[in-house]
DNA sequence: ACTTGAACCTGTAGTCACTATAGCTTTTTT
DNA sequence: AAAAAAGCTATAGTGACTACAGGTTCAAGT
């Protein structure tokens, strides 16, 4: 990879489409890359790393806010344990709560196992918080 | 709870917002009710019942789309459970990078502890793709 | 019966994190 | 030099809501 390079070759080297990259600058995550004589942005090696470490992140399922406070973070390495504390919480709920989700997804895959043949618990399941494991409104 | 009831004790009922009901209705996803006099919503068990599966299905993360898809098997008396399983496959594959993330900063956290911080493989992590143990892509 | 105020109505605009389109200009390839 | 690919800006659309403005209806209290 050059030292320089398009749009295009950032989109491809990250993942990321062009529109998302455009957009990232629009609202400040990504920064004003520099232009060619034409106006077209030119990138470099460390645009490409901060966007990876965007995307990787918002795989992760971290917002955008998440995010800019972990760039943050990256930056000044001062006040980094007590933000990475509070994110690896974060962390710990999600998995606590998509764990739940997931188990209750097995349970109903099962008892539509379970069922007989044509008759399909999954609705049954959905259809009646009686029948459902984990704790939520409704 | 009388033969008919208004938006607002629908909404009580089922933990879902009253302005949230009236954008399912605006999608197509509950029925039109009737109406008072005065042209207020007017609901009965049956929508109360649809609105309670659309919610559970909600929480357990399925898209409106899904839902659609689902009241129509229902109606069907169909199978239900291939959605259910990509979607329940879909939640284990984010628990596995929420975990793997997860320990990356217990691990971390402990390093501060220890007296360097400074040196934060968090940031390591997210950025390079090379040094994370999930899989996906990026 | 009348008045108050909570609950309801429609319609529109805003949120987040993109994605897509239109109508151009620049760069690259042939 | 011409054609094609990639880039540009600006705007609108997506999903799944949420909030607001400005008006109407309903139920409860007097």
């Amino acid at each position: 990879m050059p030292t320089l390079f398009s749009i295009g070759t950032l989109s491809h080297a990250t993942g990321c489409k062009v529109e998302t990259i455009r957009y990232y600058e629009k609202i400040g995550l990504m920064p004003e890359p520099a232009r060619s004589e034409g106006g077209q942005r030119r990138y470099h090696r460390r645009h490409r790393e901060r966007l990876q470490f965007i995307r990787h992140s918002r795989e992760l399922g971290f917002t955008l806010d998440d995010i800019r406070e972990l760039l943050t973070l990256s930056e000044q390495h001062q006040h980094a344990d007590a933000i990475a504390r509070r994110h690896r919480d974060a962390v710990q709920n999600r998995i606590s709560a998509l764990t739940a989700l997931r188990n209750e997804l097995d349970r109903m895959i099962g008892e539509c196992e379970k069922g007989h043949p044509g008759e399909c618990r999954v609705i049954d399941v959905l259809s009646d918080h009686g029948k459902c494991l984990t704790e939520h409104s409704g």
